[in-house]
DNA sequence: GAAATGCTACGGCGACGACCGAAGCATTCG
DNA sequence: CGAATGCTTCGGTCGTCGCCGTAGCATTTC
């Protein structure tokens, strides 16, 4: 095989502290500058300039020019997952010295944050726990789906699905989704187009909003209402 | 996130050409000794030793004295995943240059492998689609399930799915599976406990047996009618 | 018991790369 | 038009790590 080059790169690429860092900051789907990214990491901006350009060369970024700034993204949902999976990798393997570092902002994140491009946090796994404890959703570590109350409940909320529907297997009418290990909760929480769908209506709406320049998410009060009484999701702000 | 460190140090791992070579060696779920996995990577083996250490150290690998011998294998699952899908973006990042060099032996490995523990190259394809085609399976990028048919057609073909049978959600009498992109062939196929069960199952009835030391798969004459009588699975072994 | 095999620890060499300071281009603002 | 901001390119330094040769330990074989 002729890709193990290719392979060994992406890996090392994402292998180095200062752009594991960024690539990690870049995980909630959104676009963020180089100097933004040299912040996070730690590292002068003409240090992370060079990661960047490496980054985008091979692939893993999409830029997008404007104006001074360059935004920089993951180039694609399969870079996230990847990064997903390896963060997944490291909570097995993280030894039993105390699990997350707690701190105001730490706090803010285990409450409610994205993931690329679905909640999670106990937002994240208070809803799937609820979608499931409803019926509207099944969900293994292996794989789920959106059962057919689930696609008519998420329907009445106002949640887009369109789209899923016209993915969704002709057999079933049922829309397959993926399930995503929370680190901080250790639970399994709702991603994949389901999981982005619900965010995405979240922010539209005005449920969610983000918080500040982080990936950590605010639940608005209107937002606090609908996902206990329309979802019935119980999970508090405050551990 | 304090496990920054930790994530970093796993994708570095997996992130040098020797060790990825002996990473992706070790995909098929067997054990391979210090010695194979050196000639694999194509370096001697007090080099793929410290490498071995590493890896074994940090938790990547498992190992296993048995004689003179120490069989490395990958420590779970979840670390084959991830390979996984760094080798899923490495497939879409791969610049049109000729897909894959061909050889005698790439050509065995894309009509039949193994892939951790389930299926993959030609053979796990054909598998895949033609329990799509008869609606034992419902397959997408994101997730699949084993439908209600699915669960008695392989009942009755003799692959034991009672592990799996307890893991499956209450309400659908389905069992969710992993889809998983095939770097050769570019399709899904059949990953996670269903695709595990009818690989191992087929390995101990002989309608498939391992290829000399490699991941290469030989489907019997038996296996043959099997696959094409009762799975309806049309494939040629060669292209 | 001695030789052979498989693997691992040690030491040194060489190269890749992460980092920053200085300098240069673009863009925006006053 | 200058000044300021954001980012990039270039040069040079330094640390890290991959690699192998040598040597040493365990196990098997004759």
């Amino acid at each position: 095989m002729a890709s193990n080059a290719l392979f060994a790169e992406i890996a090392a690429l994402s292998g180095d502290p200062a752009r594991a860092s960024m690539l990690h900051a870049l995980m909630d789907g959104r676009a963020l500058t180089a100097g933004e990214l040299a912040r996070v990491a730690g590292i002068t901006p003409q240090t992370a300039s060079g990661h960047l350009v490496r980054m985008t060369a091979v692939g893993l970024l999409s830029v997008e020019k404007q104006g001074r700034h360059r935004y920089h993204r993951l180039a694609a949902p399969s870079v996230a997952h990847m990064l997903e999976s390896i963060m997944q990798v490291a909570t097995e393997l993280e030894p039993d010295r105390k699990r997350f570092t707690v701190g105001p902002r730490d706090a803010a994140l285990r409450t409610a944050r994205t993931c690329y491009d679905h909640f999670a946090g106990r937002l994240g796994v208070a809803l799937a726990d609820a979608l499931v404890a409803h019926g509207h959703v099944e969900l293994t570590s292996e794989a789920g789906i959106l059962t057919q109350t689930g696609i008519e409940f998420l329907r009445g909320a106002g949640v887009d699905i369109e789209p899923m529907l016209a993915q969704r297997t002709k057999r079933s009418g049922r829309v397959l989704c993926r399930p995503c290990l929370d680190w901080s909760e250790r639970r399994l929480h709702l991603g994949g187009a389901v999981g982005a769908a619900i965010c995405s209506h979240s922010m539209a709406v005005g449920w969610t909003r983000r918080l500040d320049g982080t990936r950590a998410v605010l639940v608005t009060p209107k937002g606090d209402r609908i996902f206990r009484e329309t979802f019935g999701a119980t999970f508090a702000s405050s551990p």
